[in-house]
DNA sequence: GATTGATTGTTAGTAACCTTTACTAACGAA
DNA sequence: TTCGTTAGTAAAGGTTACTAACAATCAATC
């Protein structure tokens, strides 16, 4: 690593990012055999993943959260301070006897990721982050009426605007796309880009040459609120704005389901009462109940307050039975909520906990904790942007 | 391996069942560091685990299928030679150019399992199988009013029959108990048995000597389906009986969820139309549409055929009510249920399919495919049995 | 029938990895 | 100043899986 900070931009970060690309694989996958050599990026992964999470750490304070032993960990962190991952922060200043620690810390500004949120309605936004999930650029892109390969294209000049912008080696791309999306970072299909069996992953690692990783956007913003979110290893998120999708995390881990379209509650039917009928044919699917142009429509045809907050009620109960079932199936510890906070924080909010409390069996620990997401708008990006760091560092 | 065969029942198979518990502590972990010897131990249990699936491997069909050299290959089948764990089923015999390969197989009838289901009313079952799941011995105890530590010890002593009736070394023993059973095989909740906070697993394994693994009865059931039935990486299975309960593989896993209680959808509410008031309070619980002895007793309330199918179909469409936000959460592939036959196939397993499929987004793939289990009454211990080999020797 | 090519499994040597043991450096406390 | 403690490094050793090379064995071919 010779001339870190000098490098020009978008030319040279597309470069090494395509080096990390090849040096960063990491985390033993079950199912596959161990070499030594995968063992050994396992083990700096753990070590990137613990320096992640702390902060403040010496290398011997290393070696006893690892279990490694302090040689083996000099020898990691000499790796990853090669690779320019890891910086050196100093001499730790504390009254203790023994040598002082050298403190240790991921080189958090020393790479960008830049991360794209294509699920809003004609806009797609983008961000350029350090390993942090601080966001340091932003760009968006209006879409309007603009589907199909032409969308493949706006996509990717947003990502070369963001990536011409990113003032440190890019580790990676991050995408959170509308639609079902496989485990190669195909969109298999997202109606509203006009999308089926588009190859998003693969077309924009090609054009960029850095190293891309596509996902659902619901599936994004779970993996977001449980990085930076501090949500549960066993979490539900529910994106509610023109449609209505979720994310899954299950045992810590992303869910992709059997058919890669994990998530895909806004079309299973609440109750056993009718509703209205819904664009896909059926009668009382939790979209009906809970879809933003629905329920505005609906609020808008209300006479007062009263009317106002019954009708926001009916929706968090709604969205309360359609996930009782799945929150005594898997346990879930948190359900977390992303979307318009008017109309979703309060009283539909109190109205789903309060109905999922009395539809499952509360536990002895009261049932999963219910609220909005703290991370606003950005949670797509940011689930993008852990995808990143997952995929190249394999820190969770 | 000096004396195989030749041994004397519970002692010798406790002593080589502690032995063995050191010796094939397997599977790299997540989050776990990994040492060259952990590496080897994950190896073995690759080399395991494609011997276990396939019939008929060569060490070089083994090293094309794990990936590892033929030399890698024929040191670690040595290991598990010598452990006793593979043996040499000859030459093969076919016509092909080139050395004739030496046939290996893992020793399936070398070691024994016990397995034991405490789910049945006031009956404990257990069985002694090889490695393939074939049932060697039966044995089973009346515990009618059994509670507490009575019950405890009953266990043990059925334990301590089939051990001694077992006719190869035991590798481990796999208890599926009721109630709520966390990561370290205490169940923390089990009412029929006057169980709380009982640790089971513990106990069992100090008072044999041998590796025990406790495990909620449906979650067995749920790995028992994956592993033996041929289900899919992505499958839900109910146990219908005195209550619902069920277990739930995610991505090939099991799930524990956030405070290992998961599976339990017996206790959540169907549907928004009232229904009978349940044990636990609430009113329309899945339990009370479900549960066999409400089942029966509204069965012979009916007055005629159509009456009981219509009560059938009622059953049925309300499991699927409750289970359609599952299928859609988790895009599962499967739906398996398990218990009396003469109940459940047929008009309630035919209602509750197409519940699902009119109430969720049948995909391309048509929704998932729903069906009985083909493991009957052994469901349980089956499952009880694959948490040994999985704890064991790694085999999944 | 001899030769050629293919396949299996083993032996020998090498590179990578983590560990143990032992060392130096640096600091507080007595 | 001496002692005990902690951090980090160096050298040696054992384990692991790899490459290269080879013997054994068989079918196909000349």
């Amino acid at each position: 690593m010779t001339q870190q900070g000098t490098h020009q931009g978008a030319a040279l970060a597309a470069e090494r990012g395509t080096q990390t690309q090849r040096r960063f694989a990491s985390v033993v996958r079950a199912g596959a055999r161990v070499t030594p050599e995968r063992a050994r990026s396992h083990n700096r992964a753990l070590v990137l993943q613990e320096l992640y999470r702390s902060e403040g750490l010496s290398r011997a304070d290393l070696a006893r959260a690892v279990g490694l032993t302090r040689v083996t960990i000099s020898d990691l962190v000499a790796d990853l301070i090669a690779d320019d991952l890891v910086i050196e922060l100093g001499i730790r200043a504390d009254a203790r006897p023994g040598k002082p620690a050298t403190v240790l810390d991921i080189n958090r500004s020393g790479f960008a990721i830049v991360a794209l949120d294509l699920s809003y309605d004609s806009l797609f936004r983008g961000v350029v982050t350090d390993l942090d999930g601080t966001v340091l650029h932003r760009e968006h892109m209006d879409v309007t009426g603009v589907t199909g390969a032409a969308a493949v294209d706006a996509v990717a000049e947003l990502l070369a605007r963001l990536v011409a912008r990113a003032d440190a080696p890019v580790l990676g791309v991050g995408v959170g796309s509308p639609g079902i999306v496989d485990d190669a970072g195909t969109v298999l299909s997202a109606p509203n880009l006009g999308w089926s069996a588009v190859a998003l992953q693969d077309t924009l690692a090609a054009r960029t040459g850095l190293p891309v990783l596509v996902a659902n956007d619901a599936n994004a913003a779970a993996l977001a609120e449980r990085t930076f979110g501090g949500a549960d290893d066993d979490t539900l998120l529910i994106r509610v704005g023109r449609g209505v999708g979720s994310g899954l995390v299950v045992g810590g881990r992303l869910v992709r389901g059997a058919h890669s379209a994990a998530g895909e509650i806004g079309h299973v039917v609440v109750g056993t009462d009718g509703g209205e009928t819904c664009a896909c044919g059926k009668v009382g699917c939790l979209e009906t109940w809970l879809a933003i142009p629905r329920l505005q429509a609906r609020l808008e045809a209300a006479r007062d307050d009263t009317d106002r907050g019954a009708v926001l009620a009916a929706a968090g109960e709604r969205l309360g039975i359609s996930i009782s079932p799945v929150v005594g199936a898997l346990n879930l510890g948190e359900v977390v909520l992303s979307g318009p906070l008017d109309l979703l924080d309060g009283t539909l909010l109190d109205s789903a906990a309060e109905t999922i409390r009395s539809r499952t069996m509360a536990d002895s620990h009261g049932g999963p904790a219910v609220r909005m997401t703290t991370l606003g708008r950005d949670i797509v990006v940011l689930g993008a942007a852990v995808m990143v760091l997952t995929g190249q560092l394999g820190v969770f």
